[in-house]
DNA sequence: CTGAAAGCGCTAACAA
DNA sequence: TTGTTAGCGCTTTCAG
């Protein structure tokens, strides 16, 4: 029967049952209850039960903070990320999401709005242990990683996706970038097209490179000269990348095929035509990396590279709860790949 | 100087310094190296600075689990949603943690996926005290309130936005639901549509309810009937929605008009309309609530309802905030109402 | 202004 | 199988 003076404690602050109110309760011992609650195999059936029964009854709810200051070990896990009003992003925190929820961890969000500093002071305050592990897609600007190192270097496992890093030694997850636009590129030369644009935004990220490495391979390898005032490198604000892409688009010698290596620059791009009277697929043709839900509705549908958003957080977040499990080792020295699908809508022609 | 056991130490595993190690090396008690690394009044200027001096040198980081511990306050908020990858939360998203940023906050994040169980759970377990507020925007589920006023009774902080629960006594950030509908409605009206359509999906919602009460009154205002059967509930699932819709187009009295209250409903009625060639804005109008990024370049481009989505989660962050300071005290009994924007565009002819 | 000491709630040796 | 105890690292009285 539960004592009156607990039941008063009960009735004025429920959040304040302890484990030790649940002893003296059971006139148990605060370990014997903690190992019952854990489950512990070295505890009777029958004290399990009058513990978890009574546990349930007065609802209590383990103070999280006690256990992982005792543990060290946090039961949450950090997702570092650009921005997260992207389709690819979302759709990737939903992925992570999902499998932190059925392993019970618990997400910490930070976004670094492409902001090198925002990144450091992220990653610094992690080494405080308030998390137990990390999943990163890079800022723009992150060229030096000695930040990622350091956190790195203290045991942090680090999982990357999409804009990873590739002088850490840890696991990555990305999408073909480079066989990707390669293949964009090869598609548009197949379309007709004799003079391709490839719009990006952060030139040092890992997906830009290599997105633009498989551009200039397509292009080499089906004889065409690769012109570096073709790769237009935009602002990363949507007023001045606007006016970059106009300007691009203005040139007497204008592009007849563009690959926007980022979504919104697709939108943009579709913007500029509008504003300058040029017919996709007619006069320009576009392909897009995208995730928007709308593409085919836009006008015209547009032929987008999509990447697997959901299933790059997901194997990431698996990636990163495998090498949790077995503690204290770090996550392996590899790249996970999921394949892009080229759509093609009528964007192309 | 650092005396080489420390120095050995530092080299071995740097997370490991802890205001203990710092007193040592100082020469100092741990209270007094708390109380300077807070910069607390009661410490002289000359020790705050050898303390903070030496933090900074070894690289401290608070342990934030031993501070919320004995402090019994986190420092960190959750977000509750029923889905990211969707416009309106992504910046809404975005607006919540401008603000926690700039307060020092930590942002946990939770889905519910529309399900009400796990919302239960997800609320449940927040009385363990690892959050210090919540921000929630409920499921299309969640019609019993009780998990929500059970946590709310333990003194937790709980912001509502965009999705609220009228019945609990807080804070709550909405956008005027039933004034946009209202406007939406009357343009089409005023656009000669004889026959509106109103889509949703969750007909529990707060959201849901005010946007077809503003349907309905301006519907009665214009001396049109109201009939039920022109407010389609769709079922929160792609293809079934589809097919929801598309039934609803091939009546032989179909729309001429369609109100979707739901950023995805929008875009299932454009991939309708394309499927049995119904011209937009020709046979059918159609208004959405949607923060689509690329509403403008939809074919045709599409008027919508566009919520300030970034606002409302700053909002709806900052009257959370303000809870906190001042601690102890609960957020006030109020609705924050900031407006959406009507952005007439080619989808209303 | 600084120090000593008592915990926050939980876990994990080690004893019994 | 259960109990005892010593902390995890930090904050906060209260004394000095």
């Amino acid at each position: 029967m539960v004592s009156e003076c607990l039941k008063n404690h009960y009735f004025c602050d429920m959040s304040n049952i302890n484990i030790r109110a649940l002893a003296k309760e059971l006139g148990l011992s605060v370990g014997t209850v903690s190992k019952a609650l854990r489950d512990s195999h070295e505890i009777s059936a029958g004290t399990k039960k009058k513990v978890q029964d009574l546990a349930r009854k007065l609802n209590y709810v383990p103070n999280p903070y006690a256990s992982s200051l005792r543990r060290r070990k946090s039961k949450t896990i950090a997702v570092v990320l650009p921005e997260v009003a992207n389709s690819f992003f979302s759709l990737a925190i939903d992925g992570i999401e999902a499998v932190a929820q059925e392993k019970g961890y618990h997400v910490l969000i930070y976004l670094t709005h492409e902001n090198l500093l925002k990144e450091e002071a992220i990653l610094q305050d992690f080494q405080s242990g308030r998390v137990d592990g990390v999943l990163l897609s890079v800022s723009g600007q992150t060229t030096g990683i000695d930040h990622i190192r350091d956190l790195f270097a203290k045991d942090m496992p680090i999982v990357f996706f999409d804009r990873v890093c590739e002088d850490v030694e840890t696991t990555k997850v990305i999408t073909d970038d480079f066989e990707s636009a390669y293949k964009a590129t090869q598609f548009l030369i197949e379309k007709g097209c004799n003079h391709i644009g490839f719009l990006c935004i952060s030139p040092g990220l890992s997906i830009t490179i290599k997105r633009m490495q498989g551009y200039k391979k397509a292009l080499s390898d089906h004889q065409r000269a690769v012109d570096p005032s073709d790769i237009i490198i935009c602002p990363d604000d949507p007023d001045k990348n606007y006016t970059t892409i106009r300007n691009a688009l203005e040139q007497e010698d204008r592009f007849d095929g563009i690959i926007a290596a980022i979504e919104k620059l697709s939108i943009t791009t579709y913007l500029v035509c509008k504003e300058l009277r040029l017919s996709i697929p007619g006069d320009v043709k576009v392909v897009g990396f995208s995730n928007l839900s709308s593409a085919a509705i836009l006008n015209p549908s547009l032929t987008t590279i999509t990447q697997p958003a959901f299933e790059m957080g997901k194997a990431a977040a698996s990636a990163l709860f495998k090498a949790l499990k077995k503690d204290s080792s770090m996550p392996a020295n590899e790249c996970i790949v999921i394949p892009s699908t080229l759509i093609v809508r009528d964007s192309t022609g």
